[in-house]
RNA sequence: GUCCCUGUAGCUCAGGUGGAUAGAGCAUUUGCCUUCUAAGCAAAGGGUCGCACGUUCGAAUCGUGCCAGGGACACCA
């Protein structure tokens, strides 16, 4: 599935289809689709059909027995539409494929297009510019980015990349949670730490948030606003721990997240956002509308109108919001802004909490398939063979910026993408210390620094890469390379059907494996044998390209030299 | 109880829309640097694809039912 070679493929395909109902007129409604696949064999072709299979009952005859009679007619077809050219050979394999070889001119063009397109090789204009907001991490103020954070910050900062690279306009934002009970009972626990400071006592309120940053914060703020008498400090009022804490935390965190790399657009903030008068807007809205009623002296949304198992409550008996009404407010917030499509990175612990913002963005005008909730699942931190319990409240957890400063930020960033977001991770600390050497991302980035190495080396001998016109390249591992090389933009495509970036992780590893294949197998560089050498060389560098445009994607650097 | 995710080699995991002999890495064993980076390459061993039915030319893949592990099901955030 090569993206030059796509189109060639549908042509193909169609040529198959026509001429298949051309010479059996009475089987031309019932005929099965014809369906080309890559055959994960290389002794089985490039393309493969397995129509003598599927229609088989319907001719009433032995698979193979079939694709013998459909191999003139598919040879005939091939001739008169000049396809002749591009296809070396069909052939039939029991129980039944029909096998199409690709004569190695048609791979070239791949090479050629790498070399036109360079940093922009793999692009597709999928996206038709339409306007994309992911939002992601988004964690409350209440302490430093846990690994969970890490893992949705590389996914969201890498989907963001390649969404951006086929065609979207994809924006990537943080909300800012600087409203609710958490920031209040971050504010008590702070001036409580303070109070400590002064010899006083004072309990952390239940719920409250014990890590030692809290104490940190402490004397920060005592620091910061010159306190220092226990009773200065009680004449502070309550509102200005809390205060203070948001803005310190989101210094801290936004730090965290530029030294892993993942930039945001937009950091919104729900005090701005979910204002009183857009929440009191978006439920006349929904009042107007009729999803709302009261019962039991609350507000509740009829969210069963749209889906959901149950109804949700959006002002409680006590006048207060729940959670959902400000987030109902937010959302209605970016359709404002003309997003047309909203993604939502989320973990697993707000799985049960898609249905009822869906149903709010249906009640809201919306098409329900405009909000696309991803569910980022856990990683779970090994410290010698032991999991460690995450509770940002006990100040247990293990932070980005350890993980950042244990392991390094292309190793961390790449073990996060290393697996489907639906799946669990498990992040033995020790061992991805210890094994950083064999961290696949090396592997992947010790491919790209050999291409540099090559080209130093061909700068010395005086030997020029070749852009066009190849035919030399013939042996399997320079063929399967190229091929290799010509499915970058599928695997993009693959990566935005399933908004998830592993496949993009996967796929480099492939390349470089590939690559390191080619490189072993064959000498690059050989003076006596100038032409070779030029196309080799060529090879080499495409094979740079397409490593760097993957590398970057994921957001990992693209080193010349390890 | 309901819903979601997971179950494949000793370990960690790949195996889009059903295909041909089930694939990597780690670990074990063994080869390859007087020539472009050995952070590499090649080879060997290692499998009841959780279990059972079903769908069909053909199932790790799809369906149903079990079994096991994890998570979610608030007038919490």
């Amino acid at each position: 599935m090569f993206f030059v070679l796509s189109e060639f493929m549908a042509k193909l395909q169609e040529q198959l289809e026509r001429s298949l109902k051309d010479a059996f007129p009475g089987y031309k409604n019932t005929l099965p689709p014809i369906e080309l696949e890559i055959p994960s064999e290389h002794q089985h072709g490039e393309f493969s059909s397995n129509i003598a299979l599927k229609s088989s009952k319907l001719f009433k005859k032995p698979p193979m027995v079939l694709a013998g009679e459909f191999l003139p007619i598919i040879e005939n077809a091939l001739n008169d539409n000049g396809l002749k050219e591009q296809i070396a050979s069909v052939s039939i394999k029991k129980p039944g494929f029909i096998n199409f070889y690709l004569t190695p001119k048609v791979l070239y063009g791949i090479l050629e297009q790498i070399f036109t397109e360079n940093k922009k090789f793999g692009r597709l204009a999928l996206g038709k510019h339409t306007k994309v907001q992911i939002e992601f991490v988004s964690a409350n103020p209440t302490g430093p980015l846990s690994v969970a954070h890490a893992r949705q910050a590389a996914v969201g900062d890498a989907l963001a990349n390649i969404l951006n690279f086929i065609g979207f306009e994809c924006a990537k934002e943080y909300y800012v949670n600087d409203g609710g009970i958490q920031i209040k009972k971050l504010g008590e626990s702070i001036k409580c730490r303070a109070v400590e400071v002064f010899g006083g006592t004072a309990q952390i309120p239940e719920d409250g948030y014990q890590g030692g940053y809290v104490k940190d914060m402490a004397e920060i703020f005592l620091a910061e606003n010159k306190i220092t008498t226990l009773k200065e400090l009680d004449a502070i009022e309550q509102h200005r721990f809390s205060e203070f804490g948001v803005r310190y935390l989101m210094e801290v965190i936004r730090k965290d997240l530029e030294d892993f790399n993942v930039h945001f657009d937009e950091w919104s903030y729900e005090s701005r956002i979910a204002t009183k008068a857009n929440i009191e807007g978006v439920l006349d809205y929904l009042g107007e509308k009729g999803f709302l009623y009261e019962k039991d002296g609350a507000l509740w949304f009829k969210s069963t109108d749209f889906g959901d198992d149950k109804d949700r409550v959006v002002e409680k008996s006590d006048g207060t919001y729940t959670y959902l009404t400000p987030d109902i407010a937010y959302h209605r917030n970016k359709y404002e802004r003309k997003f047309e499509k909203v993604i939502n990175i989320w973990g697993p612990d707000h799985h049960g909490y898609i249905p009822r913002l869906k149903a709010a963005v249906e009640a809201l005008g919306r098409d329900r398939e405009s909000l696309e909730v991803l569910i980022v699942q856990l990683a779970t931190i090994y410290r010698e063979g032991r999991p460690i319990s995450m509770s940002t409240r006990r100040g247990e957890f293990i932070s980005l910026r350890e993980v950042m400063d244990e392991v390094g930020v292309d190793a961390a960033r790449f073990f996060f993408l290393m697996r489907h977001i639906n799946v669990h991770l498990d992040f033995d600390l020790e061992l991805a210390k210890k094994e950083t050497s064999e961290n696949p991302v090396y592997y992947i980035q010790y491919a790209h620094a050999r291409v540099h190495s090559v080209n130093d080396k061909a700068r010395e001998a005086k030997i020029q890469m070749k852009k066009a016109g190849f035919q030399l390249l013939n042996t399997q591992e320079e063929l399967e390379l190229i091929k290799k090389l010509g499915s970058f933009s599928d695997i993009l495509l693959l990566c935005y059907k399933e908004l998830d970036p592993y496949a993009l992780a996967s796929y480099l590893q492939d390349v470089a494996t590939a690559f390191h294949k080619f490189y072993d197998c064959h000498r690059i560089l050989d003076p006596e044998r100038y032409d070779l050498s030029a196309e080799r060389l060529a090879l080499t560098n495409a094979a740079g390209i397409v490593l760097a445009n993957g590398l970057r994607l994921l957001g990992l650097s693209t080193p010349e030299k390890m």
